[in-house]
DNA sequence: ACAATGCTTCGGCTATCATCGAACTATGAA
DNA sequence: TTCATAGTTCGATGATAGCCGAAGCATTGT
């Protein structure tokens, strides 16, 4: 039964923790789990029989992801639920609504307008999804090199795909990673339609009155 | 955490039995669930304390039902991803092969016998569903009448339905129950195609050779 | 080759919790 | 009142499952 799984503690904290959307390494999951590598290790098994994780194998370490943006959903759900029992469990996503509009994920974009990003460029099939995976299309790179002088050969890269599509943690759905997520934040920086805010360590970013309307041009809703 | 009190099966049973949107009495609820009375009233002060479910006295039953809507759209997705991995529930029901093939249910036939029946007498088109509801048809009571000398008019009561979709313990779909339900079992248990099993207190319905060709002739699934 | 790191498997310990028998309360019926 | 039914509480029991120490692979780095 799902339920259990997701109703022992310990699971319950690593799952939280994979709500971010990023991959976390088994001993970081254990961490923030305040339990011991060996015990997670049997958490994380279990978690993924039971088909709420998935892992990735790179190198020496293990990443750990939600399966899935439905598992998100439905932890969203027991979430709410145990909220309204007063069970007050507060760890959802950033209150900070600059935050939540757009901020980096690592080194590209995330939050409402990285997501409204992907979603644009799938319907305007510049992406392609199979499955999990995403890539580039012909008529991708002819936008990238036309619109924003990003030549798609310069873009790969032995151990990082082109395109990966990331949870995004506010908005619960994917928005772009990979190197063309980080070459398009880049580009953003480098044109003057956005910046990361002054505040030290902080993720939030701004984008410029023109910025926006040039962003919304390219990957709006009407895109 | 909510999560924890889905995950005892005994409580997750007496959640999908309460599913159907009715309200059912602590006894019933045990009874759907394999557990006695004691057990149940443990249970049920949990997940009232959850807030997943609500009680209403009345007289010396108390009903119980899901709280909210939103309590079964939770349920329903974390249904969902236990189908997805199929994973589908390993410790439910009863362990017995003979319980789950034929067993009573207060006074008529449950188990894949039970759900059988009602699925066969549906699409005879000798009982129609409304929503919830379920009613016998005017074709259904030739039937009765021709084939197993039932008279409809004797099934009314005041206060029980003819016809009661009732949900099966093992098999999680609907069996017969109501007045009609109840005739059904007596009468084949008079007809000698079905007896209660000798041990006391068993629920086990054993069929005689000749009762399960009979009755696959009424309600098997070429019927 | 060797050491270090990340993670898993194994075995035993422990605590939690579901379960049931027995006894108690409350409502309704005779 | 007395009996029967519905439901609860209490106490004891037992099994499940989480937990960690120790040891075993696997991969990377020197």
């Amino acid at each position: 039964m799902v339920a259990s799984l997701v109703g022992d503690p310990a699971r319950a904290n690593m799952l939280t923790a994979l709500m971010t959307g990023r991959a976390l390494t088994a001993t970081e999951l254990a961490h923030q789990a305040g339990i011991t590598p060996q015990t997670a290790s049997s958490h994380l098994a279990k978690l993924d029989a039971g088909g709420l994780i998935e892992q990735e194998k790179q190198g020496r370490h293990r990443y750990y992801r939600l399966a899935d943006p439905d598992v998100a959903g439905v932890l969203e759900g027991l979430a709410g639920l145990a909220a309204r029992a007063g069970h007050m469990r507060v760890r959802t996503g950033p209150k900070d609504p600059a935050l939540r509009r757009a901020r980096v994920c690592y080194d590209h974009l995330a939050g409402d307008l990285g997501v409204q990003m992907l979603d644009s460029m799938k319907r305007q099939k510049l992406i392609r999804q199979h499955k999990h995976d995403i890539e580039l299309t012909a008529q991708g790179q002819r936008f990238l090199t036309k619109a924003l002088q990003i030549d798609a050969e310069t873009l790969a890269h032995p151990r990082r795909p082109v395109c990966k599509a990331c949870l995004d943690w506010s908005e619960r759905r994917h928005h772009l990673a990979g190197t063309l997520g980080a070459a398009l934040m880049t580009r953003f920086t480098e044109l003057k339609w956005a910046a990361r805010d002054a505040t030290p360590g902080s993720r939030i970013v701004n984008f410029s009155r023109n910025g926006e309307t040039r962003f919304a041009a390219l990957f709006g809703d009407a895109a």
